[in-house]
DNA sequence: CAAATATATGAACACATGCTCATACCTTTG
DNA sequence: CAAAGGTATGAGCATGTGTTCATATATTTG
């Protein structure tokens, strides 16, 4: 849906804490096209519920079918679209698949989130 | 501004604010599901183009149309959706309607996303 | 008031989304 | 290997969403 590459360097240095620059961000369309699949995947009710449970701890499957209290079949199909975003990861332990988030990030967002929400004017 | 945003006190820079924890509201389903209508407003292509316009400063529609580049009528459709989210405010001036963010929860959400969108693994 | 400019809104439509159901897959155990 | 527990996935369906089109409303100007 984005453009492809557009030419601007706006990973100055690779190596090195460079600002974050975050307003340039709004230039480049593969950047902003990625920031609204993430806050896609946190903007359904069963995927945050999935999200949240998941900053405690990571979790089976059926641990998380109980948490959110949604279908074995739903869990699994949120659970392939995170994964697919690259919100969570999973490995296999046993009979069970063992998911957790896959960084920092998504922690962040959900405690930035769920902040302002209860802060939210009216 | 990221930085001072990560980990859970994130309000501890201003002062005096008791340390928000955000953890607990992940028990009250009213803020989970204000914050996924909040994360839903910046899913949006669109709607997350309109709002990184409106980081700069306050715009009028035809700006904001120009900027997008998408229809009159799509604007004021999102841009409707965004008020009634409590993202964006209005006001009138002359024929135009004048728009900007609501407060610098937007601002945040936006640059905190966009950050790390940016630095997104893979 | 008529015309022009700027914005808002309702209806309709094409497409996306999240669920259920049925079933297949994978792993351990007997 | 068969059976059972645990998870994944495709199809189908009902509902939601973002856009366009046509038209309405609002504001300034002649």
């Amino acid at each position: 849906m984005a453009d492809a590459v557009r030419g601007k360097e706006l990973h100055l240095v690779d190596g090195e804490e460079a600002p974050d620059e975050w307003a340039s961000y709004l230039e480049d369309d593969d950047v902003i096209y990625a920031t609204t699949q993430i806050f896609d995947a946190l903007a359904d009710y069963t995927r945050f519920r999935i999200l949240g449970a998941l900053t405690t701890s990571e979790r089976s499957v059926g641990e998380l079918q109980r948490l959110c209290g949604v279908s074995q079949s739903a869990i699994s199909h949120q659970l392939r679209l995170l994964r697919d975003r690259g919100l969570v990861t999973m490995r296999r332990e046993g009979q069970r698949s063992i998911y957790a988030l896959a960084d920092e990030h998504v922690a962040t967002l959900i405690a930035v989130g769920l902040e302002h929400a209860g802060h939210w004017p009216e």
